[in-house]
RNA sequence: GCAGGUGUAGUUCAAUGGUAGAAUUCCAGCCUUCCAAGCUGGCUAUGUGGGUUCGAUUCCCAUCACCUGCUCCA
C-alpha cells in the first residue's frame, strides 16, 4: 500500500481515459472535466448500482427524469433567487474577500445582517466603520451579488422576462411531479422517488478534481411521509447510505457522519456521510429532513393544491420530505481513490492496480491471445464474452505488460489464449487482485465471471 | 476573486534571441508459450493571443489552465 495522492489520481485518470480536463485544446475551463471511456462506464455502473439499491429493491420507489429547465418561479418558491447569492465586498487595502452579511453579524451578532437589502448592509459597514477582519482597516469595495445560480435566457430576446435557471438542485423535480407519480403509481405514503441528473452551481472556488465542479450530477432520493414518521426515516436513510457507499467497496473507518449544527433555510435536521479523500474529509452524501417547507412554498406560488389524501384516515396534508442526495461525481472520486494501490512485487518491480469492486470496473474481462497466431481463437472467445460484458481484447507487447494495463484500469479477470486452447477449449483466468489464475472451460467463462459480480 | 509560483511530445525531463533533444509511453515489424524482456523502424511538443525584434519557445504584456495559501462552499 502506497500513498495516494491526488496528483497520481489524477494522473491515472486522464493517462488511461477515466477523465480529460474539459475544453483541453482551448487551454481548459476552470473546474469542468470530460469522462472518457473508461469513466463514463465507471460512472454508469455506479448509476446502475444506485438504481438497483434505492430504486430497483426498494418498494414504494420510483424514477424520474425531470427537466433541467423549469419555470422560474419555481427557484422563487424554492428559495434559491432569494438566498442562493452571497453578497460579496472585497477589503481595498488588504483585498480579502468577505460576505458582507457575515461581516456584519461578526461584528455584531444582533445587527440582523439577514434581514438587510445590499444598500442597507452597504450603509451599514460604512457608518459603523465595520474593521477588515484581516487588516483592520474599513475600506471596501461595493458590495457584488454573486449568484450561485447559473442564468440564461430563452427565446430570440435577452429581456428580463425571459430570464431562466439551471437547476441548482435536482430536488426540485421531484417535489413538483410528487402528485403526478403519486397518481399514477397509486403510491400510498410513504413512497420515494429517485432522480439521476445534472445541476448547475456558479461556484468560484477551485475544487479538488472532480471534487467540486460548477457541472455535477446527483443521484437523489427523496422520500415522503407522513410528518411523525420523518425523524426516523431521517435516521434510516442515514445508515441505508452508508451501508450503500459500504457495498460500493468504500470502508468504514474512511466514512463518517457529520452532523449539521447550522441547517439551511429548509431543513429541520441535516447530516453528511463524509469519506476520508487523499486530501481530507469531504461529503459524499447529504440527508436532510425538509418537513414540509418546498410543497408549503410550491403550494402558495403555485395555487395548486400539494396534499396528499391519506386513504386510511381520510386526512388531508402536506407531506413532509427526507431527502438524501449522493454526489455522483464525488462518488465516482471516492471509488477511484480508495481502489488505487501501488503494489511492490518482486525485486523492485512494482504495479499499479486498482483494486475496484468487479461491478464497478469499465471492463469486466480483457482477452489476452499468448501469441498473435491465437488471435483467431483469441477473438472467438472475445465476441462470445463482449455479448454479455464490456470486455477488452489485447494483443500488443508481451503478456505481463498486457496484465499491467489492465490492472491500472481495474480489470477484474483476464482471459489467456493459449496453444492448449486450441486442443481442449480451456483457457487460463487471472484474477487481478490475487494474481492467481484457474483453468477453465470456455463454456463455463460467462457464468464464471457472472457469479463474481453481482451487486 | 486575491497573493505567489508554474506552463516544452501522452508522461517525466533537457536546450536555445537563429527555428527544439532524450527517456518512457504509444504504433508497426521481428522475436517471444503466462506477469512491464530484446532488436529495428515510426508518430508526437514550446498553453493561447498580442508586442519588441531581421528573427521569439526564450524578452515584455494580456489571457487561459494548473499548483500553494487565503476567501467561499445548501
Amino acid at each position: 500500500m502506497k500513498d495516494v495522492t491526488m496528483e497520481k489520481i489524477v494522473a491515472l485518470c486522464k493517462g488511461r481515459g477515466f477523465i480529460y480536463p474539459g475544453s483541453e485544446i482551448y487551454g481548459g475551463l476552470a473546474n469542468t472535466w470530460d469522462y472518457g471511456p473508461l469513466g463514463s462506464r465507471l460512472k454508469n455502473n455506479i448509476k446502475d448500482t444506485w438504481r438497483k439499491r434505492f430504486i430497483q429493491e426498494r418498494k414504494n420507489s420510483y424514477e424520474l427524469d425531470a427537466d433541467i429547465l423549469m419555470h422560474p418561479r419555481v427557484w422563487e418558491a424554492s428559495g434559491h433567487v432569494a438566498s442562493f447569492s452571497d453578497p460579496l465586498v472585497d477589503c481595498k487595502e488588504c483585498k480579502m474577500r468577505h460576505r458582507a452579511d457575515n461581516l456584519i453579524n461578526d461584528f455584531d451578532p444582533n445587527a440582523n445582517a439577514d434581514a438587510m437589502t445590499q444598500e442597507e448592509m452597504m450603509n451599514y459597514i460604512r457608518e459603523h466603520k465595520v474593521p477588515c477582519p484581516n487588516c483592520g482597516k474599513s475600506d471596501y469595495t461595493d458590495i457584488r451579488q454573486f449568484n450561485l445560480m447559473f442564468q440564461t435566457y430563452r427565446g430570440v430576446t435577452t429581456d428580463s422576462k425571459s430570464i431562466i435557471y439551471l437547476r441548482p438542485e435536482n430536488a426540485q423535480g421531484e417535489y413538483v411531479n410528487y402528485l403526478n407519480v403519486q397518481r399514477t403509481t397509486r403510491a400510498k405514503l410513504p413512497f420515494s422517488i429517485g432522480q439521476i441528473g445534472k445541476a448547475f452551481r456558479n461556484e468560484i472556488t477551485p475544487g479538488n478534481f472532480t471534487f467540486r465542479t460548477i457541472e455535477f450530477e446527483q443521484m437523489e432520493f427523496q422520500t415522503f411521509c407522513k410528518e411523525g414518521t420523518d425523524s426516523d426515516l431521517y435516521k434510516y436513510f442515514k445508515e441505508y447510505g452508508k451501508k450503500y457507499f459500504m457495498d460500493l467497496g468504500l470502508p468504514e473507518e474512511k466514512l463518517r457522519f457529520h452532523d449539521h449544527e447550522k441547517l439551511a433555510h429548509y431543513a429541520k435536521e441535516a447530516c453528511d456521510i463524509e469519506y476520508l479523500f487523499p486530501f481530507g474529509w469531504g461529503e459524499i452524501n447529504g440527508t436532510h429532513n425538509r418537513t414540509n417547507f418546498d410543497l408549503s412554498r410550491h403550494q402558495e406560488y403555485s395555487g395548486k393544491s400539494m396534499e396528499y389524501l391519506d386513504p386510511e384516515t381520510n386526512e388531508r396534508y402536506i407531506p413532509y420530505i427526507i431527502e438524501s442526495t449522493y454526489g455522483l461525481d464525488r462518488t465516482v472520486l471516492a471509488v477511484l481513490s480508495e481502489a488505487y494501490d501501488e503494489e511492490e512485487l518482486a525485486e523492485g518491480d512494482t504495479r499499479v492496480v486498482l483494486h475496484l469492486n468487479p461491478v464497478l470496473a469499465p471492463y469486466k474481462v480483457a482477452v489476452l491471445p499468448l501469441s498473435k497466431k491465437l488471435s483467431e481463437k483469441a477473438e472467438e472467445v472475445y465476441n462470445k464474452l463482449c455479448k454479455k460484458f464490456m470486455c477488452d481484447y489485447d494483443e500488443a507487447g508481451s503478456i505481463g505488460k498486457r496484465y499491467r494495463r489492465e490492472d491500472e484500469i481495474g480489470t477484474p479477470y483476464c482471459v489467456t489464449i493459449d496453444f492448449d486452447t486450441l486442443e481442449d477449449e480451456t483457457v487460463t483466468v487471472r484474477d487481478r487482485d490475487t494474481m492467481e489464475q484457474i483453468r477453465i472451460k470456455i463454456d463455463e467463462l460467462q457464468n464464471y465471471i457472472q457469479e463474481k459480480i453481482i451487486f
